[in-house]
DNA sequence: TATTGTTATACTCTATAACTATA
DNA sequence: TATAGTTATAGAGTATAACAATA
């Protein structure tokens, strides 16, 4: 049960600590949500100006990068459910980024495109978003984001499916 | 503007790639998101049974840790805001998990606890959450953990505030 | 039958801004 | 005045489940 430091009958100590999150995977994976929350938080004041949030921001880039791909091909991409991924896709047609077209080969499936406009926003935001990050990454070495990168890519197996 | 490979006037290629995100920076940062992602999926699923959501298990975390502490304090400390935090702390309480306390010095202020309830809920799912985690991050060596969590801190420095 | 997408519903987290009570 | 917390409001993102159209 593991019954935190400090179970005590009165709460009157100081600062009375139930639990002391000193191993390294706990420490760790904290920090991983901190940092990932900074970076998010930095990252959405470039994009607000163009009435872009990041999950938005998401989705242009991929379909930047895979055009044509279909919503449930984008859900399981971006990790949520295709009924996530239609409402998003209905706010960004509306916005005028993205374009729907049936497939022909399959008339369930949608295929998603950018608009002119969305690949505009692209244009515009990615550059923006790729400063940004530069610098912030510029605090590791090359070597070091390398090894960053292929820790998290492990992490990220590991976390599995 | 650097407009991204492939402003072509014709759609009609198979896969029109319009972003090429090659650069190291990039791809770190959609791993970070990735791989948050998916541990956050994977971590959630063990809170759920007990009825509580990450956010929620991180309160009760860092009450755990400081206890006491004011609502601004826990909300500067999780990166949201006090109003944010208000109603967390509302359904944290209606749950029974947490309590308000008025500070004597500072009647402005509450000092928020963990019930009995709150800290048996606590000492049931901390450990279920670091089996989890330390399942998922021994795919790391534990000197390249300790280097994931020191690039990791340097990033978040970098972001600055 | 199985799959793609849509719709309806609901809930959590989040933010902002005006308000209160205390300092 | 300034600060801690509350309230009211709003909105995004998320999930689930039932449904339609197509395969």
């Amino acid at each position: 049960m593991t019954t935190p430091t400090g179970s005590g009958r009165r709460e009157r100590r100081r600062l009375p600590i139930l639990l002391k999150p000193d191993e390294l995977e706990i420490r760790t994976w904290a920090q991983l949500v901190h940092t990932l929350s900074r970076m998010e938080r930095r990252l959405e004041q470039a994009l607000e100006g163009h009435g872009l949030s990041i999950p938005q921001f998401d989705i242009l880039a991929t379909l930047g990068f895979y055009q044509g791909i279909t919503q449930q091909e984008l859900a399981a991409r971006l990790l949520v459910t295709k009924g996530n991924i239609c409402g998003m896709i209905d706010r960004m047609e509306a916005s005028g980024w993205v374009e729907r077209r049936s497939d022909p080969f399959d008339r369930r499936a949608n295929r998603l495109f950018l608009t002119r406009r969305g690949k505009a926003l692209l244009a515009q935001t990615a550059p923006e978003q790729h400063a940004r990050l530069r610098e912030i990454m510029c605090a590791l070495e090359p070597g070091e984001l390398q090894s960053l990168y292929q820790y998290l890519d492990r992490l990220d197996e590991a976390a599995g499916d």
